[in-house]
DNA sequence: TTTCTGTATCGACATCTGTCAAAATAGATG
DNA sequence: CATCTATTTTGACAGATGTCGATACAGAAA
């Protein structure tokens, strides 16, 4: 997720999903919003949504995109523990952490 | 901050620096942890350091790092608004967010 | 000063990543 | 069916990134 986010496109892809009305948008809206080719910004939603932080629906034409809030979760829960100084030793050792702690 | 934290390497160095005791740990000690080359955790460290993760100082021969706490409020303060769908578009347009709102 | 240990920098290399144009797919509409 | 629009996939390419060995630097100790 980390990963995902470190791209300046795509934490700005999040934003705007998220900021949108009602929680979604079109595809066709978020490309408005970059100087990008749509294919690329098709790839990054993909990144975005193979890290667990979008889901995705078609309807019709269109295909619309929003966050998914637990991923949202996960991450403040990763970083708070670090902020306390507690470990997750154990979680950050696989690539897909579980937050089983 | 979020690209420095896509590397599995770097977050788990972030974590074993929080959790170490006293908050702070010295290169020897995080080198022991990794299977890695001295010069490529000495790399990764930097990366940690240029993004406001890490501080550094010397004390003899040894050079001890720790957790700079308001990096991770920031990073907290920037998705906490987004799970809530609120925007942060203009502090996302740029490279270095100044979290100003 | 010389040497030794811990850490950082340099240079090189293979791999990963962001980007685009072109082509493929999905669904609506004529 | 043919066509048109919205979106994804493919293939290619330049540039970024992680890794290492070799080297340089800083401070302690002999």
């Amino acid at each position: 997720m980390f990963k995902a986010l470190g791209d300046p496109v795509r934490l700005r892809l999040l934003s705007l999903v998220a900021s949108h009305e009602g929680g979604e948008a079109c595809v066709c809206v978020l490309s408005a919003g970059f100087d990008l080719s749509q294919p690329t910004i098709s790839h990054h939603l993909k990144v975005l949504r193979e890290a667990g932080l979008l889901q995705c629906e078609r309807r019709g034409t269109w295909v619309y995109y929003w966050v998914v809030p637990s991923a949202l979760g996960q991450l403040s829960a990763v970083l708070g523990p670090i902020d306390n100084g507690a470990a997750l030793l154990t979680a950050t050792t696989a690539t897909t952490a579980t937050v089983s702690a």
